[in-house]
RNA sequence: GGGGGAAUGUCCCGAGCGGCAAAGGGGGCGGACUGUAAAUCCGCUGGCUACGCCUUCGUAGGUUCGAGUCCUACUUCCCCCA
C-alpha cells in the first residue's frame, strides 16, 4: 500500500477521508481524470452465491460514492467468469456451477442490492452488465492471438493468485489459470462498450487490475486506471462478517433487516468509526462526535451505525423498524413484534421445547437444543427451559430465544 | 508411459500399534463477568423415538469376531523420472 496521495478530486478525497483507499495506479493522472470528466467505473462481482455478503460491501459502496460525486458507476455481473472459478485467496478449485445456477445466482444477489445504487439511463445512473455477454461466445483461436498474445505466461506465473497455488502445491486447473485473462479482458471490453476507464476492486485483485489496465494500452492504447480497497478485519483481526454461522449475507430473505441490524450493533469498540466511515452515509463530523464517546457510550453510536448501515442496504423505513423492534426487544424485554417469526401449525401443539426450538430455528437439531437447555441457554417467554422434556401449548405468540441476542416468534396459526 | 505419496468428524487445520463416535487446535454456539463490546474463565461442538440404536474417515469390493487403520480395484490431487 502506497500512502494516501493528497487527491485534489472530491470523489478521491471522500474516498481517502472514509478509509475506502487501499492504493491506485497512477494516482496524479486518475485524480485529473475525475476532476475533469464524468467518470465510468466498473466492480465485478462473480456470481458463486445466491447473495452478496458483507464482503462485498466495501466495493458496493465505493460504487455508491461514485454515483453521489456524479460519477457513472457499472456493475458488472461475472456470469462468465463464474464459469471459471476465479483462484485468487482460495486454495482449492472451486467446483463448477452450472449455467442456470449462475443465472439464478446473479439475478438473486442484484435484487438484494437494489436499494444500494439507483439504476437507470441518467447520466449518473448505475449499469448492471453481464460479461457472459462477451465471454460465452468468443472464439478460442481468435481470441488466443489477439488476446492471449499479450499475456506473458511468466508473468502469470508470478501472480499471487497462481503463485500461491503453486507454492502449497495446490492444484490449479487451466481452467482458472485463464480466469485473469478473461477479467482484463472484461475492463477493455467495458473501456470498448461504455467508455470506462477505472476498475475498482479489493486489493486482492491488484494483479487482475494490473492485467486489464496493461492489456487496455497494448490493444487499445489508453490508459486505463485501478483503485482498491483495503481487506476490512475487525480491530480484534477477524475477518469481517464471519461470526454468526458463516457469511453475513445482504439478501433480505437470507438475513432479515433486524438480523442485520443486529449484526452491525453487535460491532465491537474499537470499529464504529471506522465501519461508519466504510459503510453509512453519515457525514463525517457526525462519525466523529460518534466515536468520540466513551464506554458504555458507545452504544448510542453502535445504534446509529446499525440504523444507518441497515438504510444504505435495505432502506430508511426498514432500518428503523429494525431499530425499533430492538429496542423494545432488549432495552424493554417485549416480545416485540417486529422479531423474526415462524408459523407453526396449531394442531401441532402442544408441541416438545426441542422440536419448537428446531422449528423457530434456533437449533439445528433437537440435540443441539439439549445442549442449549444444558448450558441453561434457552428461553421460552424469557422464562429458562430446564427440562427438555415439556410441552409448550398454544397461547398466542410466543417467544423463543436462545442465549441473550437470538429471539424468535413463533405464532401458532 | 514408469515410480513414489496424499485424501479423516460435509466449517477449517490435523493426530490416529486392527476394538473408534475417533486425540488436539482454530472457528462456532451457550454460560459467568460486562455495556447486546473486547479480553478472560467455564461448558458444548454427528443424528435419533437416547443408560440403547443409527450414520461417519475419497469411491467400490475383500480379509477379519471386529477396519479410519490390512488387501484389491477405481477416482482426484501432489512429487520424481520419461
Amino acid at each position: 500500500m502506497t500512502a494516501a496521495p493528497k487527491f485534489r478530486s472530491d470523489f478521491l478525497r471522500t474516498f481517502v477521508e472514509r478509509g475506502a483507499y487501499y492504493d491506485c495506479s497512477a494516482a496524479e493522472d486518475l485524480d485529473t481524470l475525475f476532476l475533469k470528466e464524468r467518470v465510468t467505473a466498473y466492480i465485478g462481482f462473480d456470481c458463486t452465491a445466491s447473495s452478496m455478503h458483507i464482503g462485498n460491501l466495501v466495493q458496493l459502496m465505493t460504487l455508491r460514492r461514485l454515483q453521489q460525486a456524479g460519477h457513472r458507476p457499472i456493475l458488472l455481473m461475472g456470469g462468465g467468469t463464474t464459469k471459471l472459478g476465479d483462484p485468487s485467496g482460495k486454495d482449492e478449485v472451486r467446483k463448477l456451477l452450472s449455467s442456470e445456477q449462475i443465472e439464478a445466482n446473479k439475478q438473486s444477489m442484484v435484487a438484494g442490492i437494489r436499494h444500494l445504487l439507483k439504476f437507470g439511463d441518467g447520466p449518473s445512473d448505475a449499469i448492471m452488465v453481464d460479461n457472459a455477454e462477451w465471454l460465452d461466445t468468443l472464439e478460442y483461436v481468435p481470441f488466443l492471438r489477439e488476446v492471449g498474445r499479450h499475456f506473458s505466461v511468466n508473468r502469470m506465473l508470478t501472480m499471487d493468485s497462481v503463485k500461491i497455488r503453486l507454492e502449497r502445491e495446490q492444484p490449479l486447473s487451466f481452467l482458472e489459470f485463464n480466469y485473469m485473462i478473461c477479467q482484463a479482458y472484461d475492463f477493455v471490453e467495458l473501456y470498448k462498450r461504455y467508455g470506462c476507464r477505472l476498475q475498482s476492486s479489493g486489493s486482492d485483485q491488484w494483479g487482475n487490475v494490473v492485467s486489464g489496465i496493461d492489456l487496455g494500452r497494448r490493444v487499445e492504447n489508453v490508459q486505463l486506471f485501478g483503485l482498491t480497497t483495503p481487506l476490512i478485519t475487525t480491530s480484534s483481526g477477524a475477518k469481517m462478517g464471519k461470526s454468526v454461522s458463516g457469511a453475513v449475507w445482504l439478501n433480505a430473505d437470507m438475513r432479515s433487516p433486524y438480523d442485520y441490524w443486529q449484526f452491525w450493533r453487535n460491532t465491537e469498540d474499537g470499529d464504529v468509526g471506522r465501519f461508519a466511515r466504510l459503510f453509512t452515509d453519515l457525514p463525517l463530523d457526525e462519525i466523529a462526535r460518534l466515536e468520540a464517546l466513551q464506554g458504555a457510550e458507545l452504544n448510542e453510536a453502535k445504534k446509529v451505525l446499525a440504523t444507518e448501515a441497515t438504510a444504505v442496504l435495505h432502506g430508511r423505513k426498514a432500518a428503523d423498524e429494525a431499530a425499533e423492534t430492538a429496542r423494545r426487544t432488549f432495552e424493554e424485554g417485549a416480545s416485540a413484534s417486529g422479531l423474526p417469526t415462524v408459523e407453526i401449525p396449531g394442531h401441532e401443539f402442544p408441541i416438545g421445547v426441542l422440536t419448537l426450538a428446531v422449528r423457530a430455528g434456533v437449533s439445528a437439531s433437537n440435540g443441539e437444543a439439549r445442549r442449549l437447555i444444558a448450558n441453561g441457554g434457552l428461553k421460552i417467554d424469557d422464562v429458562t427451559v430446564t427440562d427438555a422434556k415439556v410441552e409448550i401449548a398454544a397461547a398466542g405468540t410466543i417467544k423463543v430465544s436462545a442465549g441473550k441476542k437470538t429471539h424468535v416468534l413463533v405464532k401458532p396459526i
